[in-house]
DNA sequence: TTTCTCCATTGACAAATATCAATGATCGGT
DNA sequence: ACCGATCATTGATATTTGTCAATGGAGAAA
């Protein structure tokens, strides 16, 4: 289960998400004082779907999903990187998780209370535009997952989740794929076996490099390639 | 093409957004000042996936549906009715709309300048909060619907889709169907033969009466089931 | 080291879904 | 009423994708 740890204050954090670099020194004062921070093992669930949210949780190290419970299996929305925060829909409206989130790898997080945080979008408009501007984002990010998922074959969904892992969360390439292949099933919208069968084409194929969780993108003109025929 | 016509006031507009209601007379008057009206045929394209939006929607009269253009074929994201604005996530990202409007009925709508809009985000919080809730909600609406076309089967697309229809936008049950056999296919994820096939199935178990673009749904709890086994 | 468990992999098969082609129905314009 | 165009329907078939079952492999616990 997720363990206390010794807090540090959010002046002096490196590892703040840059939207409170939009606050005032006593603005940001509130959110340290309604805030403490967490560490969670891999695997570990962060928050379940359908629980309430009295806070939001701000990841400040390892890497997290969030990902809907859906009808027998789940479906992966997004990884989530440090430093970002992690502020779902609920907030807004009935107090509730709309997802759950989980520790892929050990990771700690900053929770924060979410009054002190509406209050603020009350209060400070260029923070409160930096943070419609974020949610902006996601949903443009979503628009794109839900295109991917429900227009293009396996082929071009794996390649988009390849891509996504190498550019947005490994940011290399190689890069070492620490979640599991339920998990990229889980990203992509297909079966475990059909996810593995894929990988293995592309690795005969010479597009991908696999050794384990090792991945290498020999040929990414092919893969984007892939990735728009569908 | 759209067709420019008699201009009221929002003062006296009886088909305003009830979020207008948060705005003061003078901050509506803002509105009030920024906005023209149009008008549409069914058919008509409102704006389009790419192009800049300078000015957002709001629906008067009519049906309108909201759809990403996908690879080769269209997503619909969902149908509106009156009295609701249409706005997307390039207003505070890039400016562009992320997805294409169409009339699906003869329709009007007043379109008003973000700016303005924008500009009372910042200073009115109540307003703010309130527009926030509202994307939250789209946003939630966006879930389910990713989860029901990536996690279901056909006959529980086309089943939460007939539920869609029948309580959100027809409000009524029979109702009149007037978006095409194709739109139903892009709201629910499939191809148009399919979307047929599957509605036949119904009528032919008596779960819903059909006859042309009628819809009667004769057994929803039947219905709410097959939605639910996916 | 041995065992155990979980995850990954593979193959065979079944089910779901799309595509293609043909036909029927409907509706506005003449 | 007639015509042309678009939309709806249907059947046959091909493709895509999932499920089931079996096996392999790596790491944790004894």
């Amino acid at each position: 289960m997720a363990r206390f740890i010794e807090s540090h204050s959010c002046f002096d954090c490196q590892c703040k998400s840059s939207i409170f670099n939009f606050l005032s020194e006593p603005e940001l004062g509130l959110i340290n004082q309604n805030r403490y921070e967490v560490s969670f093992k891999a695997g570990e669930i962060m928050f379940k779907q359908g629980t309430p949210s009295p806070h939001f949780l701000c990841l400040t190290s390892g890497l997290a999903k969030l990902y809907i419970e859906g009808y027998g299996k789940n479906l992966i929305l997004s990884l989530v990187r440090p430093v970002e925060y992690i502020m779902g829909p609920g907030i807004y409206t009935d107090n509730r998780h709309h997802y759950s989130a989980a520790a892929v790898e050990d990771s700690t997080a900053c929770l924060v209370d979410v009054n002190s945080f509406k209050q603020l979008i009350r209060t400070n408009p260029d923070f409160a535009d930096e943070f419609i501007r974020r949610i902006s984002m996601m949903t443009i990010f979503n628009f794109e997952q839900v295109v991917s998922l429900t227009q293009k074959q396996m082929h071009g969904r794996i390649a988009d989740v390849m891509f996504y892992l190498s550019e947005k969360i490994y940011t290399g390439n190689p890069f070492e794929m620490t979640i599991s292949r339920q998990d990229l099933a889980d990203l992509s919208g297909m079966s475990k076996e059909s996810a593995i069968r894929i990988l293995k084409e592309f690795k005969d194929e010479g597009i991908l490099h696999i050794d384990g969780s090792t991945v290498h993108i020999l040929n990414p003109q092919q893969l984007k390639q892939i990735s728009q025929t569908g």
